[in-house]
DNA sequence: ATACTTGCAAAAGTTTTGCAGGTTA
DNA sequence: TAACCTGCAAAACTTTTGCAAGTAT
């Protein structure tokens, strides 16, 4: 039987307030404004159960270690900000890309991701 | 004044000889074949130098660390196989998916990755 | 009370760096 | 010869695990 602590809503609560999927430390410094001393590890290893419980999902698109957002959003994509590290989620979705899969192959996901600088990177302040 | 060691091209000739971008241990891999003894601090540096002379993209999509392919190639973008965790190249792209940008961010590049099973992790033969 | 979680510290990976010796131009 | 590279080992990071103590049911 799983428990509800305080430390797995910390975490919860994080993902469902973040614009874009959050890496292991964003989720880390957010929580423990919450739970005051939280461990790493903690953050860690939930974000390991919860992801085998379905609530939560692993994405690893950026060279810059993997950032986890809460699963069953719907279908959508990530912009990757070059100038603040951070993730965005973005809408939309070109549909038709089963051309892509060659031949004998099987497609089960996609994930397209696109790169570049967030409107507050953009110029308006400097980097 | 850069040098040509044996290293650098055995590491780029791997490069070449691949179906998709590779991991810094399967370039270690096969590299050695060529030279032996090389160690994988080589392959890292290379990796890191060829880099920045352009030669080499990084790639960083699935979760397993990065991989590392010639720059230069036509656009195309890969899929990535669940069954032996190897990268494939595709060709093909849904050219349009600027209206993906969200108002005021900038796009400079994009990335899609399939995820799924490769013609031989499908079925023929047990994974 | 029992089962599950936590924080800490140690361990296991992966990537980077320092250095003495070797190689390239 | 001077500049650059290499292999090794140590260092730096990131992620996972063991354990005694704490918390939820």
């Amino acid at each position: 039987m799983k428990h509800h602590t305080r430390q797995r809503q910390a975490i919860l609560k994080c993902l469902d307030q973040a614009k874009g999927p959050l890496s292991p430390q964003e989720i880390l410094v957010r929580a423990r404004e919450k739970v005051e001393g939280m461990g790493i590890a903690t953050v860690y290893r939930n974000l390991k159960s919860l992801e085998k419980e379905g609530m939560v999902r692993e994405l690893a698109l950026s060279g810059e270690g993997a950032r986890y957002e809460k699963s069953g959003l719907t279908h959508h994509h990530h912009f990757f900000c070059r100038g603040c590290n951070k993730f965005y989620c973005v809408e939309g979705c070109p549909r038709e890309i089963s051309f892509m899969v060659p031949r004998g192959f099987v497609m089960e996901e996609h994930e397209i991701v696109l790169y570049g600088k967030c409107s507050e990177c953009c110029g308006n302040r400097p980097v």
